[in-house]
DNA sequence: GTCTATAGCCTGATAGAC
DNA sequence: GTCTATCAGGCTATAGAC
């Protein structure tokens, strides 16, 4: 059984090169650039051999798709369970989510633009990013309930005026000043300044609310 | 004389159908689907004819790219010169320039994100969207000398603060719900209220600050 | 200005030997 | 599991006839 064991984590372990190489192609060639021709020139084997990981390039996309979330989510909730609860959590969440977005932005692209119309991730790869806005939500949630927010902060609505802030932020930042990391150029550092409106868009209802 | 006048005209109108053609093509299969190939085989004739027209590839991403910016500042500002001097009229020309922007979301795409790392706009497709800045530049100023906006409005900041409410709103509005028109779903209502989150970022100096 | 023809590349995917 | 060989098609771009 053991060889089997070694059988299936040699298979693992390649699929992950696989996937890092593909990583790193779309980064340099943008996500369309992704082409197993390239993915296979850069492991040092023939392009049919890549049939033996992945049935089609969509496949590809789509595990790429579900490492990316499963990452990012990863990354959000360990920078929130180590932050004050409620507002602070949800800052340090989305903070740590841009720095990782940051650098990984072919991936980023992948999961929040819609590069490559032709691809629709599956349910399973999709999955991760349902349970990262229900993460948030919880979160804002509690932020209502310490009352540092407005009622209206934990509906649906609060995720989604917290995730403009964000992809705002991030859009502009990768698009015009990619190389520089999460925190420094001219759009980034407005970040912080935008979660800290949140507040003033769901005013708690008792005090906090005049200087 | 009229025969070059003509001629050109004609030349002027082949150019303008490449660009239509263009831009549906980018809709349908995305920005990176674009080729001279399918424009050719829409337009009716054998790809090599396109070359009379442009030089290249990038060379039609270029025309794009520049149209797109002439038709949003145009929009914007004819949207801003109907509007109250000073924050209306910031609203009122972003709305337009987004609604445009729904409505032409492959432009929008190229334009705003980068979503072809091998195209780099010329100066001269670029020169519309410094020019939109400076626009709106100067009508955050004008809102700081009505007393609409505090100071920090009218540095270049201010310009980038609003552009992450709109390319946010705008982002996932496109990524999200591309089929909607601007004003319905679940982010583009959020965009106005998000703007009225302006005065509590850059408080003007005297009232207005408290209820 | 448009065409045919073609060079010279690329791609995703499959069949079947080893 | 990896290979060779290949299919069947795509693409940009150019040369040169008409």
């Amino acid at each position: 059984m053991t060889q089997v064991d070694r059988r299936a984590r040699r298979r693992q372990e390649t699929i992950e090169e696989i996937l890092d190489i593909a990583e790193a192609i779309m980064t340099e060639e943008g996500v369309n650039g992704l082409s197993l021709a390239e993915v296979a020139r850069r492991l040092g084997v023939q392009p049919p051999s890549l049939y033996k990981y992945f049935p089609s390039l969509m496949a590809v996309f789509d595990a790429l798709f579900k490492r990316g979330q499963l990452a990012n989510l990863a990354i959000m909730r360990g920078a929130m369970e180590t932050a004050e609860p409620g507002l602070p959590s949800v800052v340090a969440g989305l903070t740590a989510s841009c720095t990782w977005a940051m650098s990984h932005q072919a991936l980023t692209q992948l999961m929040w633009w819609r590069p490559v119309p032709s691809f629709e991730p599956s349910a399973e790869a999709f999955a991760p990013s349902i349970e990262m806005v229900e993460v948030q939500r919880a979160a804002l949630r509690e932020a209502v309930k310490l009352g540092q927010l407005g009622p209206g902060a934990a509906k649906e609505e609060g995720v989604y005026a917290v995730s403009i802030f964000c992809i705002g932020s991030l859009t502009q930042a990768m698009a015009n000043e990619p190389e520089l990391p999460w925190g420094k150029g001219r759009f980034s550092p407005l970040f912080p300044r935008l979660m800290a409106l949140l507040p003033a868009l769901y005013p708690p209802p008792k005090a906090n609310t005049s200087k």
